[in-house]
DNA sequence: CGATTTTGACCCGCGC
DNA sequence: GCGCGGGTCAAAATCG
């Protein structure tokens, strides 16, 4: 299995932006362009730009995830083999020394161009919830084993059938089902980005060696077993992780209400199915691990650019939109 | 008062 | 087999 970890580095139309997004030259008439291609190419790149019409698309589809991937790879005319399984970053902070290579088992924070980019040194702020990991875990060791024992004892009396009907029910069907996961990252100092969807906390937990907890989230909806999980980079604190595993099975609420004012954060990638990039790009199954996005959000005409870049391949995809529908994506060729 | 968050305990897989 | 760490549960607390 392969691991498919996906960048995304949002960050907002002021400081940077010109230094590492493309979009952005000098000239701001460019944000109010629509989203046509020649009109957001990079001044400095544009000679050498040749877009390919047949690998434009709108996103509007994908966004809410209306298409399955098949679908997608269909409309590209590609094919999708099941070789192009999902993501399952490889997040094992155990490992303290840093990979600075791309490989399969790509650690989101810690691989990421994006994070050296940004690297900043961390002093790990006191945090009510990950202070007490330390010495007051120590504290609770044996209140927690009383605890436990009241607990067990009561279990036996009355919980104990039920625990054990569930755990025969698990092990009658099948192993559980690992669903597709990717992670990307975000430059924002909130932690927990809309995305259009509605999430129920449903855990936290102390992440080894980093300063910041790790959020697990449920989507609401009923029968949608779509979870998201939510980290601060303990590399660079400005950047949050964001892995969603699944897929929803139902309309984003806040399209159905008519607001889609969620993709003022740019985060419409979360529904993006990232083998798509790698089919567009031609990029072999076993490179298809690491993609690096920038994109940027121009809040005076709700227009959002991206752009993404595979390593190891000679291709690069653009898209934007506006926050009212109108998406697209674009495939470059090569320089 | 229902929905959501908090948080300690539990479960499970994995490495040693 | 044991310990560790990630993920989940679920009762209590809090919020709106």
């Amino acid at each position: 299995m392969s691991d498919n970890t996906f960048y995304h580095d949002y960050m907002g139309i002021g400081g940077g932006i010109n230094n590492t997004f493309p979009f952005f030259g000098e000239n701001p008439s460019n944000y109010n362009d629509q989203p046509i291609i020649p009109n957001i190419q990079n001044p400095n790149h544009h000679e050498h730009q040749q877009f390919v019409p047949s690998s434009y698309m709108t996103l509007t589809e994908c966004l809410h995830g209306s298409m399955d991937y098949n679908t997608l790879s269909n409309a590209f005319g590609m094919s999708c083999s099941s070789s192009s399984e999902v993501v399952r970053p490889h997040i094992d902070n155990q490992d303290s020394t840093r990979k600075s290579s791309i490989s399969a088992t790509t650690e989101p924070v810690l691989d990421s161009p994006l994070g050296d980019k940004t690297r900043v040194v961390i002093s790990p702020t006191p945090n009510s919830s990950i202070s007490s990991t330390s010495n007051e875990a120590v504290g609770q060791e044996d209140s927690s084993k009383i605890k436990k024992h009241v607990q067990e004892k009561g279990r036996q009396q009355e919980g104990e059938d039920k625990s054990k009907k569930e755990c025969k029910e698990k092990k009658k069907g099948e192993k559980k089902v690992k669903e597709p996961r990717f992670a990307f990252m975000t430059k924002s100092e909130i932690d927990n980005l809309e995305d259009g969807y509605r999430w129920r906390k449903y855990g936290q937990k102390a992440v080894k060696n980093s300063p910041f907890p790790r959020n697990y989230y449920r989507c609401t909806t009923q029968k949608c077993n779509v979870k998201k999980r939510v980290e601060r980079s303990y590399e660079d604190s400005s950047i949050v992780i964001t892995t969603y595993e699944g897929q929803h099975n139902h309309h984003c609420p806040a399209t159905l209400r008519g607001n889609a004012s969620f993709l003022s954060s740019s985060h419409f990638m979360p529904n993006f199915p990232p083998q798509l990039f790698s089919q567009m790009l031609n990029i072999p199954p076993t490179n298809q691990n690491l993609l690096i996005t920038s994109a940027a959000y121009n809040n005076n005409n709700n227009n959002y650019y991206y752009q993404q870049q595979h390593q190891g391949s000679e291709y690069s995809l653009f898209g934007g939109g506006t926050n009212n529908d109108a998406s697209w994506i674009q495939k470059q060729e090569p320089s």
